[in-house]
DNA sequence: GACATTAGTCACATGACGTGACTAATTCGC
DNA sequence: GCGAATTAGTCACGTCATGTGACTAATGTC
């Protein structure tokens, strides 16, 4: 929701919203007031006495739909590129918004998936591949891929969501060995029959003890 | 070097200027215009048409000798926290000198060593963890221990650097292990006797080859 | 009921890591 | 000199994590 009214910020929040849709990761942006088929991402600045994070939540909430499920900040840009707002820096923050959110209606918000995005000013264009690197990066230290899923999942499911997230395949006995290591789902009672082939069990996230000296899970895992 | 002459930027620039001193991390502190006793961790505000990298670059460079081997952003902080300067927002920068580096003259600025840090203002408290913090996650991605040593180096020295910045003892044999499979360092044909014991070969900071698929290297050997 | 399809598991080879003990080269004290 | 102390450097072995292919299990389709 950037808002024309304000003219030149000092600095704006810039809010990169991920989401799953089909096999594909998609990004939100939202129709620049000027010119019919130009994006930005959701940009504001901030209000008097609101903290940045505060200020990206509202973004998300105005963009999207309800809280994201996960919100962080990604670091700080400039350096010259230009930006819808011609501020002279811009923080970024990367969130995540379960699959199957829909687009907003009105027109004004959309989801691309990641190979069709459209140009976008180049400032922005560099926070969105720097969100998603930090997403990849700090997938290893915080379960993260659980927020884009339903509260229940097939092992499938949750293993083609770290496959989206981190770009490459992974190895499905690999993958279901690091995940009970790493203690975070447990089963339930529930399984799910997609049409053909065996049914697949329904786990929940339940992430248990031993959080200390927790060494990350590496799941470098590769190839299927 | 804080400007006063400028009232409340909208946003500063940090700089957390950290080297080795002894065998401590020490972190380059300067002192506060009011009050005598009173260290703050250098800032200024950003001058027109100038990256924020510039900025930390030319506060670095006046505040220590010469270029930091290594810069990289930390992160933009604010939420409500005290900042000397009572910017809404700074953005913190991590830098490394060499060790060795002298302690400016002229008692403006000084090293102080981790556990003698006096008190900072809240906001420069959590930009100093935050730096250290990402200190030691990017260690595993780039060899950052190299920058706070000269040319050559023991391997005995590189591990204590190892150790420095990871905050915990490392095993020797699975120290020089996980180095040789990184191809990072050779050795050179020199030695050094250091007084009493078994002179040691001197390596150089050399990285070959193997860049692609190089999965980072993990450190976690414990204890001695 | 044979087959395709998807879920879930097993077993083995390979490699990384944690660890202690070993050898090597020097200085120091006598 | 010569042995003890000290530091550098290596080895070997046990354990655990990871890469990988093949296996079994349960369903739908024809």
């Amino acid at each position: 929701m950037p808002d024309r009214k304000n003219r030149r910020p000092a600095c704006t929040i810039d809010v990169v919203l991920l989401t799953a849709v089909g096999s594909q990761l998609a990004v939100l942006l939202c129709r620049a007031p000027e010119g019919r088929d130009k994006w930005v991402i959701p940009w504001d600045a901030q209000r008097p006495a609101e903290t940045m994070e505060a200020t990206a939540t509202r973004i998300a909430k105005a963009a999207s739909i309800g809280e994201p499920a996960w919100l962080e900040q990604v670091g700080a840009f400039g350096d010259g590129r230009r930006h819808p707002s011609d501020a002279e820096i811009s923080v970024a923050y990367a969130g995540l918004a379960p699959m199957g959110t829909p687009s907003p209606v009105g027109g004004v918000y959309a989801w691309f998936t990641l190979s069709d995005v459209p140009q976008l000013a180049p400032r922005q264009r560099q926070i969105l591949d720097s969100a998603l690197a930090a997403i990849r990066i700090r997938m290893d230290q915080s379960p993260v891929a659980f927020r884009l899923l339903p509260q229940m999942f097939t092992l499938t499911e949750l293993q083609q969501m770290y496959e989206l997230l981190l770009g490459k395949r992974l190895h499905k006995a690999s993958f279901r060995r690091a995940l009970q290591a790493a203690w975070l789902v447990e089963p339930t009672d529930e399984w799910r029959s997609e049409g053909r082939g065996r049914p697949a069990q329904l786990y929940r996230y339940a992430p248990r003890k031993r959080r200390p000296a927790q060494r990350g899970i590496r799941l470098d895992l590769l190839s299927s």
